[in-house]
RNA sequence: GCGGCUGUGGCGAAGUGGUUAACGCACUGGAUUGUGGCUCCAGCACUCGAGGGUUCAAGUCCCUUCAGUCGCCCCA
C-alpha cells in the first residue's frame, strides 16, 4: 500500500476547523481592507536565498529543492511573503492607485522538518503584508488584524508579545554590543549558543538552555541601541496599539529567523498547554529593506502569518464548535419504481436550495434509517410503492419527534415552511429559522 | 540532524514463547418492531507496520528498516 509521505497529512474529518478558518479569515480581511492574491507554490531557488536569508535554518536545511526538465532550480515555498512581494514587484503593484497595497494569502509552505505537534512538512500559512508606508500607524493596524482572527475565532489565552530590532543601523550597533557583552562568557555557554554568537548573536537571547546564566542578565536590551527615530516608531506602534485596545506585552528577548525584519517584530503565543512547544501561533513585523533588495522599489512593509495547523489545535483544545455535516432531508428508497420518482423530488429539492440524499445502496430499511443518523437528516422519508401511487408521503421531522403527511406538490413549500419557523435554526445554511 | 515512547481487524483495545489471536464499538444478515433507533441470534483479522534472525514453536525474544507521536534545534 502506498501511504502519505512523512509529514504531511489527509483532512477529512477536521474539515470543518479548516472551512470555519477559513471562513473568518476572509470576513475579517475584508473587514481591514485586504485582498486575497495567490501566488504558485514553487518559485525560482533564488527567490528564498535572497529574501529569507542563505545562512537561515529555513533555507540552509529546510526546502524542497529540486531541478526541473529544462534545469531550472525550483524551491517549494518555505513561507509566503518572498512570493508576495515577488509578485508585487513583478505585476509592479506598488504603482496601483490604491496605497498602501494590503494583501492576504492562504496556502501550503513546504519545508524539510521533523514533525511534531503542530508541525508538519506540508503546512499551511495565513498571512497578510501592507506595502508602501512606513507608519507605524500601519504596522499597528497589521497586529490588531492578526488580533481580530484570533478573538473572531475565539481563541482565548493569545499574547501579543512585542519587539524592536530597529533600522539596519541599529540592528548592526546592537549586534556588536551583544557579541562584546558575551565574549568573555562565550566557554560557559551551550553548545548552540556558542554556534549562534557568531551565525545570529541576537538569537542567544531566546536560548533556553542558557536562560538562567548570569550574562543573560546583564545583555544590552535592544532598546539601547535603537536610533531616535527607531525609538519613536517603537514608542508609537505602542501608542496606536493601546488607542485601539489591542493588549500586548513587550518582550526585547524576541527575535525572528527570517532575516528581513527592521523595526516592529510580534509574535502571538497561545498557553503551552493547548499547543505544546510549537506555541508560536503567529508571527509577523515589518520588512523595510526586502522589496528594494529584490530589486524592487525603495517599499516599506509589514505583516504577519499564521500557522493554520495550529490554530486548529487551539480551536480544537477551545472546543470552538465548527460546521459539521448536515443534511434537510433524506429519502428511504423502498423499490425501483420508487427510485425513479425520488430522484425526481430530489433534483426539485436540491434546485430549490435543500441539502438532500437519498439511498444509492439498496440497504434493508433499517440500514437506511441508520444512514439518516450518520449524514443527520432533519427529515426523513420513506419511499415506497404507495406513495408514488398517491403522490402523498410521509415526512418525519427529527428534530421536532413529528411527523406528517404532504402531497408530492407540496413536499418543498412544506419542508422550507417547516425550516424557516421551527424555533431553532437548521445549522448553517440558507434557511434560518426565526428566533 | 539528534533523543524518548508507540505500531494487533474500519476504530478502541487484551494477549507469562506453545492448541482455532479475547473483548467493546462500528458494520452486514436475520428475529422482534406501528418504517429504523431497545433486545436477541449469527457473521466479520490464513494474521499481529515491513524485512531478516533465534527456536521444535514468535504477535510475544534479537537485529534492521519504515511509520506515527512527543521533545531538541528552528519555526507558523
Amino acid at each position: 500500500m502506498i501511504k502519505r509521505m512523512k509529514g504531511t497529512y489527509d483532512i477529512t474529518d477536521d474539515i470543518g476547523y479548516y472551512q470555519t478558518i477559513e471562513k473568518h479569515i476572509q470576513k475579517i480581511s475584508k473587514l481591514f481592507g485586504y485582498q486575497e492574491i495567490r501566488t504558485p507554490h514553487f518559485e525560482s531557488r533564488d527567490l528564498f536565498h535572497r529574501s529569507v536569508g542563505a545562512d537561515s535554518d529555513i533555507i540552509s536545511k529546510e526546502t524542497y529543492d529540486f531541478k526541473d526538465r529544462g534545469n531550472r532550480m525550483n524551491t517549494l515555498r518555505p513561507e509566503g511573503t518572498a512570493g508576495v512581494v515577488r509578485a508585487l514587484i513583478e505585476n509592479k503593484l506598488y504603482a496601483q492607485p490604491t496605497v498602501p497595497q494590503k494583501l492576504y494569502y492562504y496556502g501550503s509552505m513546504f519545508r524539510y522538518e521533523r514533525p511534531q505537534k503542530g508541525r508538519f512538512r506540508e503546512f499551511r500559512q495565513f498571512g497578510a503584508e501592507a506595502f508602501g508606508s512606513a507608519h507605524p500607524s500601519l504596522d499597528a493596524e497589521v497586529i490588531a488584524y492578526a488580533f481580530t482572527v484570533l478573538r473572531a475565532l475565539k481563541i482565548k489565552d493569545v499574547n501579543v508579545h512585542l519587539n524592536t530590532l530597529g533600522d539596519g543601523q541599529s540592528q548592526t550597533a546592537y549586534k556588536d554590543a551583544l557579541k562584546a557583552h558575551f565574549k568573555p562568557h562565550i566557554t560557559t555557554l551551550c553548545q548552540d549558543c556558542q554556534t549562534r554568537y557568531e551565525t545570529n548573536p541576537l538569537r542567544i537571547l531566546d536560548c533556553k538552555v542558557d536562560q538562567g546564566h548570569a550574562a543573560m542578565k546583564t545583555a544590552p536590551k535592544t532598546t539601547e541601541h535603537l536610533t531616535s527615530e527607531a525609538q519613536k516608531h517603537f514608542e508609537d506602534v505602542q501608542a496606536y496599539l493601546d488607542a485601539m485596545n489591542i493588549p500586548y506585552t513587550v518582550d526585547h528577548n524576541l527575535v525572528r529567523g527570517l532575516d528581513y525584519y527592521t523595526h516592529t517584530v510580534f509574535e502571538v503565543k497561545v498557553s503551552e498547554q493547548l499547543l505544546g512547544a510549537q506555541n508560536a501561533i503567529c508571527g509577523g513585523g515589518r520588512y523595510n529593506d526586502l522589496v528594494a533588495s529584490l530589486d524592487g522599489p525603495v517599499t516599506p512593509a509589514v505583516g504577519f502569518a499564521f500557522g493554520v495547523e495550529r490554530l486548529v489545535v487551539a480551536l480544537k483544545a477551545n472546543n470552538t464548535p465548527v460546521e459539521a455535516p448536515y443534511l434537510h432531508a433524506y429519502f428511504i428508497i423502498l423499490g425501483a419504481k420508487p427510485r425513479l420518482k425520488a430522484m425526481a423530488l430530489l433534483q426539485r429539492l436540491r434546485l430549490g436550495g435543500l441539502m438532500c440524499d437519498m439511498d444509492y445502496m439498496e440497504k434493508a430499511i433499517k440500514g437506511q434509517f441508520k444512514q439518516t443518523e450518520h449524514k443527520q437528516a432533519r427529515f426523513v422519508m420513506v419511499l415506497g410503492d404507495e406513495e408514488v401511487d398517491n403522490e402523498t408521503i410521509e415526512v418525519k421531522d427529527q428534530k421536532l419527534n413529528d411527523r406528517f403527511s404532504v402531497s408530492f406538490n407540496d413536499l418543498y413549500i412544506t419542508l422550507v415552511d417547516k425550516l424557516t419557523t421551527s424555533t431553532t435554526d437548521c445549522h448553517d445554511c440558507d434557511h434560518k429559522g426565526e428566533k
